[in-house]
DNA sequence: GTGGTCTAGACCACC
DNA sequence: GTGGTCTAGACCACG
């Protein structure tokens, strides 16, 4: 699986790689079971710090979206994503409440907004988004 | 206008302000022209810091939301909101592409997710946002 | 509050912090609210690294037994403790089961395990445990 | 005897192996005499590595629990179980005392944590115990 | 070789 | 001055 940091980014890069890490499994590229490449290897191939890659595993461990076996090493869930809980529920309503009301301010149409919000959904499942292509 | 702010959320106050101002913008309780309190008064009020909200302000007249003049003091930008930018495009995507993709690796379908950036875009409009708690 | 750490043991000090803490908290020594030393003057005191405060502290928060509140810096959770989980009652099962298990093989009866925990459970409470009096 | 390891526990594997080596003992299922299976059977059946189930017998055997033979192979301690020494009073001691703080901090009772005691020691001496989920 | 832990030192955002 | 983040380098337990 490709994974691109953007060391500019404002975005702490563990958060960044935790993105990129939940586009992989929404996207169907890291499929439940996979093994992930070991912290070390990692860190070493996007060229940060084991620590980084370290706190992005153990973050989405916590949440359930990896599993850290013994000797398999580090997996992808294989028994089943987390649902939605109350505290996602939240952080969804608060960042969309904020992106929305920016966006309104702006301009920007309520069927612009919504359109904007299915397309990037879909990009998503069809695995590789809109970027470069 | 009522704003709260949660000092033990981790999106700092400066944020949570701008936040809320312009959701007061886009649901018409703040309206162009409109004279907002002094950065004195208001970070009295709210029990924070000058700097937080000078900082809040700031940002705020940069990106064309407010007009800071000697005299009438700070305003909401009378003269037209700034339309949807470049940037903000970019951020719009990056934030929907990172909430779409845990929203799908969740389980929540396109259509609820959809319906979840509908209802929230109008709720904003309507005023009835903020305190849903 | 008092705070003593083992360089030598087995189990590590972010762990170590962590049950001094909740100790603390059991005993009533560190009441609701009340402000804990920064991260770096508690890993001062102690002789130890930040990091592993700040490990500490953060788990701490994350299972609701602090809370990070921005200038009043980290204070021990005001609204009320978390109540008992059901990962929590799985610990305890888990762990009591261990000892247990030990404790009859070694002969010892189950009134004096019995008596042991109540004892100790006690002296927990009534601030200062049973080591140095 | 039944012996179930988890895989994804915090817990090694070698401490797991070993608390259920007890249990057995403590249900008496496994009694003074009886032979264990081999190293290399058991570390067969369990589909774990040799190493570590060589790692539970030898920690075993040292703490006086089972003894090896040469021709015999692995028994359980024939000769009368090793009591309760000073290190395992200190253990029992740590380890209850920070279940002790976490339960009263989390508002379990003392009585409620008494009984969880003495219910989960007599489970283990009824044999009841192992798989109670 | 794997993850877990600890240390040391550094920069930054926030208040 | 506070916590958050990142880096670098090291040791250890585990399998």
């Amino acid at each position: 699986m490709f994974i691109e940091l953007d060391l500019q980014s404002e975005t702490p890069l563990y958060t960044q790689l935790i993105d990129q890490l939940i586009e992989g499994i929404a996207s169907g590229e890291l499929k439940p079971g996979e093994p992930l490449p070991s912290v070390r290897s990692l860190a070493e191939d996007l060229g940060i710090n084991l620590h980084t890659v370290n706190k992005s595993y153990n973050l989405l461990k916590q949440e359930g979206f990896l599993q850290v076996h013994r000797k398999k090493g580090v997996i992808v869930q294989p028994d089943g994503m987390p649902g939605v809980t109350q505290e996602f529920e939240e952080k969804l309503r608060r960042t969309l409440r904020s992106l929305a009301a920016e966006t309104a301010v702006r301009g920007m149409t309520e069927e612009a907004f919504v359109q904007q919000s299915r397309s990037i959904y879909r990009d998503i499942l069809t695995n590789r988004g809109g970027e470069q292509r």
